[in-house]
DNA sequence: TCAATTGCGTTATGCTATAACGTGTGCGAT
DNA sequence: ATCGCACACGTTATAGCATAACGCAATTGA
């Protein structure tokens, strides 16, 4: 899928998350853009929607957060599954991709003849910047 | 870690999550449990947290619910990273593990010197009953 | 006996997400 | 032109998920 043009409202939450150290929860972004006009959370989980269909977005489940997309050239979507490591200190989060996980769970899931849709696989931890 | 005697309100909702097709949320629960005197949300919060420190229970991140282990007689803590098929039609959910896959992620996490402690991998979609 | 721990019950509160309604704008088809 | 439709947006209200803070009771071990 290519990204089309952001609305008005899709290119301030796009910019938040972007300038962000770490996930944001919905909140917290609007928070951030009250300043802009924004006054209620459908404001941003509108905008949410549609980074997340476009994949400039991810959102982080096990902490009902959002961080922008560490490979913003590329098109997540088109590279099989996503990982996070998502420290439970300072917030940062690593993204990687790796062809061998994403390998074994499709052909798990291909054995269970089970469809695969959407995917999470988030660890939280530790980084080394953090590590006691 | 072996796995404690129960208490009565571990007990209650432990058989609630054993006895159910699918995962539950806590609230779910709760309703399910208005007749053995569960009346607050934390009753089966604080069940669940001790639950889920024993590992028979799993928590579900990616649908804000629980599941009791599909393996009650080992120990999940024991044997690595725990992924799950959830059908979003059914509701259904398969556990499984694949040390392949622990390898690969323990991996790159030590490569990254990250230290990992919790993890989450959860594959939604739809199951082979299910599937149009 | 005393202190520490653990489980439990209750009330209140906070955080996360969506439903339902209406407005305005752009754009192609008739 | 104007009708119909899709889409973004704004607002209010509500639903759903989770924890804070208090107090009480039972257990245990010093
Ligand atoms: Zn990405
Ligand atoms: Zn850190
Ligand atoms: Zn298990
Ligand atoms: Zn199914």
């Amino acid at each position: 899928m290519t990204t089309p043009m952001l609305t008005k409202n899709q290119t301030l939450v796009f910019d938040v998350l972007t300038k962000a150290e770490g996930p944001l929860s919905a909140y917290t972004i609007l928070d951030k853009l009250r300043d802009n006009g924004f006054r209620a959370p459908l404001q941003v989980y509108r905008a949410l929607d549609k980074l997340l269909e476009y994949g400039v977005v991810h959102r982080l489940e096990s902490i009902n957060s959002f961080v922008a997309c560490a490979h913003p050239h590329e098109n997540c979507h088109s590279h099989g599954l996503v990982a996070f490591a998502i420290c439970e200190s300072c917030g940062q989060v690593t993204e990687f991709h790796d062809h061998e996980v994403d390998h074994r769970l499709m052909g798990w899931l291909k054995s269970q003849k089970f469809t695969a849709e959407k995917s999470t696989i988030e660890i939280r931890g530790h980084c080394a910047s953090c590590a006691a």
